[in-house]
DNA sequence: ATATACACGACAATTTTAGTCGTAAATAGT
DNA sequence: ACTATTTACGACTAAAATTGTCGTGTATAT
């Protein structure tokens, strides 16, 4: 319980290499993939999402690859994670509405403050952190 | 991503039910079940593990059921879900050393202050604050 | 005895996650 | 123009975890 997927974490260790190399660089899907030991098609997608939500940018062709292009201390991992993983919640009445408890729950509010609670350390961690 | 099981869930919202009902009551898997819309043979497998880890008590026969017989200041949340869902950490090499990745993690530091924060939130927060 | 309630392992169904494949589009180099 | 490389992306399969069910056994109050 309360794990985060593969493809989250194969999604930092890619942020986390691109955030290291130099300036402009690229890295390709390829060689993150080969050097951190990661299926290749799982790290694309997790690529993909993060270009869409342009976090990192895409350029094609041989010699593209990705580059980081957001200041690492504006990623934080709430942020990150949502993009990949969807609402982060330890349980989904946190989001949803639809909850179809008889007699009314009586854990919501609890739960609730657990979620703030850690939804707050990972607002309050970013990339800029993970970096150490 | 970052869910707790509905097993724990239900056990959450159980144990806060036993937590409610004066000194000496027994409640049974049944009750509770009807009560809260709760699949029987699914809580009753969360109430024998809590039961079986000495936080609740069983009573057999007619007239029998669970109590609570551990001060709820003393469940704290790591406790509770470590019983129900074992170890709790957001990735597995936090306990498990069976790790493959290739040429050295580079995320497993920052993975683990994440993890200690998360256990730190969970471990301050007793049955007794989930009551209010 | 009988009905009630916990104990528990085995099983089945469902959902989620993980991983693969095929195809398309862009582009650099020749 | 052709080729090799690289991203984009939907469809698909496989594996794992979760969720829920069933059957059988044990204790016990009446």
């Amino acid at each position: 319980m309360l794990k985060i997927t593969r493809k989250a974490e194969y999604a930092l260790i890619a942020l986390r290499h691109l955030n290291s190399i130099k300036g402009g660089e690229l890295a390709t899907v390829k060689e993150i993939s080969t050097q951190y030991g990661i299926p290749q098609e799982l790290l694309a997608k997790a690529l993909q999402q993060l270009a869409r939500a342009k976090l990192i940018e895409a350029t094609k062709g041989p010699s593209g690859g990705y580059k980081l292009v957001t200041d690492p201390n504006e990623i934080n991992m709430t942020k990150f994670f949502e993009i990949l993983e969807g609402p982060m919640g330890i349980m989904d009445c946190y989001f949803d509405s639809g909850c179809n408890q008889l007699s009314g729950c009586n854990i919501r509010t609890p739960i609730n403050r657990i979620n703030d609670s850690i939804r707050t350390i990972f607002d309050k961690m970013t990339l800029a952190d993970i970096t150490y």
